[in-house]
DNA sequence: GTTATTTTGAACCGATTGGTACAATATTGG
DNA sequence: CCAATATTGTACCAATCGGTTCAAAATAAC
């Protein structure tokens, strides 16, 4: 999963895999089938994770520092090697929009997930009146994603944590969330 | 270009470019260089072409209202099918960060022009006091770049013009120019 | 210690990759 | 019409691609 994160899945050959996981290429294809499969499955891990950690933020924290705690564990927290890898997610549906539909389409699904989340817990604020705020929660979610995905691409460039600080702050405060 | 543009790099064969181009294989060759070369020449083309589209409309139209042309501009009034490549730079940073550094470098260079362009602006409204806010320009022009990025990544999922709209609506709103 | 069960390494497959060499063929310019 | 210039098709290259096969070796289970 580091690898694909990393270099892609059309650039991660099956002897980098196979050097990486450290067994031997007939075992490779016994135990994980192609190395489509594997990707699929590297998708799949990769974004249950992501979605599990911010359902895990939004017991514990308000709606409107969802964000901030999202972008900051991932971007600030993570190990400059890992935030510069970007998201795999979003990484997969640029490289694969146009070559592998169906993988493609598994990777939205697991970002849309994610949004849903932010979604939901916008919604249960403004429902608490805990955010005062004139937009609604898809809104609110939406700009959450088009910023995520946004701040993914930059990430890949990133090359001071302060640099990234900064552009978190600016964007969390052009989200409109008082937090 | 336009094969780049909508496969990537990596996925664009040389077979794919001799078809598309209506040439052959020797004549590539002798006329573009290798495959890598060409494009370079793309990404020169298309980051130039980019940067002075912004420039055109940054004399003719108030700051505040140059983020919204450049997004409808590019994201509705183009071709469905045009729109749904995204943006051929942010696919280059993003497919070849850590396979290719040096076209990943050629490629954030040019999208780093596209947004001093903006910040250009931003600042001579600033000076004129055309345009009232507590951001800097180099602020606002972040903001715009995110924004766009995360746009572009959404382009290559759009499902309809509408939703596309909404999502620029949107995004405008949060940026927060009053226009 | 003797079976099962994994895992291995190496050979092999056809297909494709980007790139080169070169003689034959078109196309152009004077 | 002829000569110079492009352009062609084809054969070829070594390397790599993802994937399969299978006997040998290592590990695990009893």
């Amino acid at each position: 999963m580091k690898l694909f994160w990393a270099r892609g899945y059309l650039a991660t050959s099956l002897p980098d895999l196979l050097e990486a996981m450290g067994i031997a290429r007939s075992s490779f294809y016994a135990t994980f089938g192609t190395k489509r499969e594997l990707f699929i499955e590297c998708l799949m891990l990769f974004g249950d994770r992501t979605r599990q950690q911010v359902e895990r933020n939004a017991l514990q924290l308000p709606a409107a520092s969802l964000a901030r705690a999202f972008f900051e564990s991932t971007l600030i927290g993570a190990p400059r090697k890992r935030v510069k890898q970007g998201c795999l997610l979003v990484n997969s549906v640029l490289e694969l929009a146009d070559v592998e539909p169906e993988l493609n389409r598994k990777a939205w699904e697991k970002l849309e997930a994610v949004q849903d989340v932010f979604e939901r817990s916008f919604r249960d604020a403004l429902d608490r009146g805990e955010i005062a705020n004139t937009s609604s929660a898809e809104e609110l979610a939406q700009r959450v994603m088009t910023v995520n995905l946004g701040l993914r691409v930059q990430a890949r460039q990133m090359k001071s944590a302060e640099q990234m600080q900064k552009l978190i702050d600016n964007s969390l405060a052009m989200i409109g969330l008082a937090a």
